[in-house]
DNA sequence: CCAAAGAATTAGTCGACACTAATACATTAG
DNA sequence: CTAATGTATTAGTGTCGACTAATTCTTTGG
């Protein structure tokens, strides 16, 4: 009767403006430290770090640690449950998101 | 420097899953009453009246008062900022989107 | 007209969570 | 080795919001 969890993570992940606008800075770069996410993010390296869990455990960012760095980068197919819930619920788009569906099941082996 | 708020308006209110499950009720109905919504919703009545106002006020749902009931319907344009940010933030599904956007174009008179 | 039904609003409660400050842990530089 | 740097974790605080119970307002049925 629901859809499989992941969702409920990524909402309300996502939800947060400043851990939004984190992951945005994320897929913004190839790969990004925790250092450089907190330069200009107006929060401590603390909450950074935090947030950062969160989308991890959200499969909305992947780390490779390296040193005493952290790189963090996007993960490809976090948003994949959203496209999912929205390819349902998308009203107005859901024909269009149909179509988009069998337009990428072939494109994608 | 920021999106345009209505995706913050969006995001917030569709990341509570009573609110979202509702959403997704009044979307599947083409119209339907607030004492439906409450049947089987396991909250208050009072409850989904807010939920319904959370949604109304981020451009999710309308209504059509009729006698003493109240229709609710989805809004159809509701979910475009969260389609316009996947288009911007969506990684892998980037392309794809950016190719949907052009198709909706010629579609969309 | 009165009672009942449908919906919105209010005040109040409780839990979740974003944040800070401080600390702990690991790694590299000198 | 020692100090400094980068990150994660912890406890504690304050705010926000989801919910209930109760009330109000409107509309309809008898």
């Amino acid at each position: 009767m629901n859809q499989p969890a992941p969702l409920d993570a990524v909402m309300r992940t996502l939800a947060d403006p400043t851990r939004r606008a984190v992951f945005e800075r994320v897929v913004g770069a190839t790969e990004i430290t925790v250092g450089e996410l907190t330069r200009g993010s107006g929060v401590t390296q603390g909450a950074i770090s935090q947030h950062l869990k969160s989308l991890k455990q959200a499969g909305l960012v992947a780390e490779r640690p390296e040193g005493r760095n952290v790189y963090y980068r996007a993960e490809s197919k976090g948003l994949a449950p959203l496209v999912d819930w929205m390819s349902h619920y998308g009203v107005f788009w859901r024909e269009r998101f149909d179509q988009l569906h069998a337009l990428l099941k072939e494109m994608d082996p």
